[in-house]
DNA sequence: ATTTAATATTGACGCTGTCAATATCTACCA
DNA sequence: TGGTAGATATTGACAGCGTCAATATTAAAT
């Protein structure tokens, strides 16, 4: 007999999760219900119960695969060869930046604390990598700044994430700087860098 | 006969409103539900219909409040005698930033794209009166950048409302800077302000 | 006073998350 | 091989949600 459709699905919670986030991607986190997950895969609503306890469980799955994705990423970036010290304080900031307009919905969701809990081990052991790693690499980079290297990590971290979310959310778009010729992401970045006070100036193209 | 308690509610509306923004500060957006919002009111659950036609219109008429209460902080810092160039740059974002420390669940949900319609001619008007003003004074204060006025715009946009989020969030605490003794706030505006290229430099406190 | 427009209520629909009771399948053991 | 225990899936229910339609009430205008 055929056991393609058994009543047992083979994989039931992989296929969850990648209906899940094929949702996501297409939709918007608000269309990431149990009941339409369980649609999508071809099961009764009350089926995912026995994989996800609940939609928060579901949710933090797919937020703990991001965040490792970025990680991952960033971890890719730092064992490239001769980077200079920005590049490597940089490496972290960037992988946020690339995920998040690359997956602008799963990246939104990475910060909704009415979704995830941050309190959740878990989360908290993942965020906690991302930003020691983007800390650890500040003081290597700087360990002479009038600033200290929260205060660093924090606003290149909110640069980064600020840009996302807006870009996310529509408010800005990806134009070119029209004095450089950067696009719009590296111009922000190499501004910044200004302030990071090492490594190149931006030279300008033009007036 | 005693008028207090009359069929018609004396100004519904304003009720309504008043009710669901304090739904907001108290919870969460999630918690501005039309039925709640009647419910803390004491009307019907479809009463609301006659003033607000659904629940994103409650939800706007939210934001532009807010929206116009950030604007109107901005406009009163900028009418402050002898302002510095930075000054002049920093008024917008400090009053977002001010107003997102002040009340993160409204800022939250100004960018919450699925919420608010930024098409909305209200909304866009609003919300671009915000960004042109920051341009303009950007324009003003450093015409020769080896960045574009949007470039800079778009950085010390995304940079404080990247602030803001992560604080409404839960990420970042409100520390003081341990080199400077600034409150991180005030550093990571102090470290942008290095990418400016004006102003004075934060001076050490020890080290 | 009577009509009209504005406003509020009630009830319904389909959606959601979640739970309990039931059914089915798998795997393991006698 | 047969039988049973545990894992997995289904069905059905409940309350809460947004929204609409039908109805009732009040305020205003004629």
């Amino acid at each position: 007999m055929a056991n393609q459709k058994s009543f047992h699905h083979r994989n039931l919670k992989q296929a969850l999760y990648e209906a899940a986030v094929s949702l996501l991607d297409a939709e918007s986190v608000s269309a990431v219900t149990i009941r339409a997950v369980a649609r999508q895969v071809g099961v009764s609503h009350a089926a995912p119960v026995n994989h996800y306890r609940d939609r928060r469980a579901l949710l933090k799955a797919i937020a703990l695969q991001q965040f490792q994705l970025i990680l991952d990423d960033a971890k890719q970036r730092l064992q490239m060869p001769e980077l200079s010290p920005e590049q490597r304080i940089e490496a972290i900031p960037e992988a946020l930046l690339d995920f998040g307009l690359s997956y602008p919905n799963r990246y939104h969701l990475l910060w909704r604390k009415d979704l995830i809990d941050y309190n959740d081990p878990e989360i908290a052991d993942i965020t906690d990598r991302l930003y020691n790693g983007l800390c650890d690499e500040i003081q290597q980079a700087m360990p002479d700044s009038p600033f200290d290297r929260d205060t660093v990590a924090i606003a290149l971290w909110s640069l980064v994430h600020g840009y996302a979310d807006m870009r996310q959310n529509g408010m800005f778009e990806d134009k070119v700087d029209a004095v450089n010729g950067l696009p719009r992401r590296k111009a922000m970045l190499a501004f910044f860098r200004k302030a990071l006070g090492i490594g190149e100036e931006v030279r300008l193209r033009r007036r």
